[in-house]
DNA sequence: GTGGATGCAAATTCTTTGCATGATA
DNA sequence: TATCATGCAAAGAATTTGCATCCAC
């Protein structure tokens, strides 16, 4: 755990928003001047396989990556791109239930739920 | 609906599958010696402005397309990286149903649901 | 000291755009 | 004929990789 890895980390769980890894890296040179994106890019796949931010790719060419790795669902604005966690399941079953409706051939890592919207500042 | 418009469409809707626009270009170019890469990505772009094919941004740094542009979900091996349909809703609420929990606050445009799997060909 | 992590730059990959030409209605 | 679509090539954007140096254990 290096301090850039650390510097990271903290920076995606301050935010508490779903920010890029060029979001991410501006916001890190000004802690760590010297930093460079190609370590911001290596750390988030890092922390990303090994559970500690999730990665979103529903964005419009660019990834997110996400402070909070547990299972949870998304609202996305069509319009203006804001990503936002969604805390209920909203009746979405989890990865167990829809293993069983699958039938059991196929094992379930996880159910993304990404709910596009147009939000109440776009409108 | 240009000649190449349609062959376009063609090969989308008549793959099943979920190609991306080089996947596209490579089995058109059997065709179309002298379509280019551009006119497929210019006319996918067309095609989903139009509700004709759907998009899906899901992918690993590259863009699928769907034949399909009806409301449906998928499931994606996280190994092969192939995309089937989910036929039935699994009882995932509807863009509606979403709606309602969200409040009215937000206009939903519609729920997209990727599970993620690995697939019984992978394990 | 050793192995992994870093910074930098260059390379890759996917996608979009400018522009002259060609096809379509 | 006027308009929009095409092919080609170049540009752009996001991400990855090669490599020498540096840091943490």
């Amino acid at each position: 755990m290096t301090q850039q890895r650390r510097a990271i980390l903290d920076a995606i769980c301050g935010r508490g928003s779903h920010p890029s890894a060029d979001e991410l890296y501006h916001d890190l040179r000004q802690r760590l001047p010297r930093i460079s994106l190609a370590t911001v890019y290596r750390n988030l796949e890092t922390l990303a396989s090994s559970g500690l931010v999730g990665k979103l790719e529903h964005g419009c060419g660019q990834r997110r990556f996400d402070g909070n790795p547990g299972p949870h669902h998304h609202v996305r604005c069509v319009c203006c791109g804001r990503i936002e966690d969604l805390r209920q399941d909203m009746g979405v079953p989890d990865a167990e239930g829809i293993g069983r409706q699958l039938g059991g051939r196929y094992r379930v890592v996880s159910v993304c739920v990404d709910v596009l919207v147009v939000c109440p500042g776009c409108q």
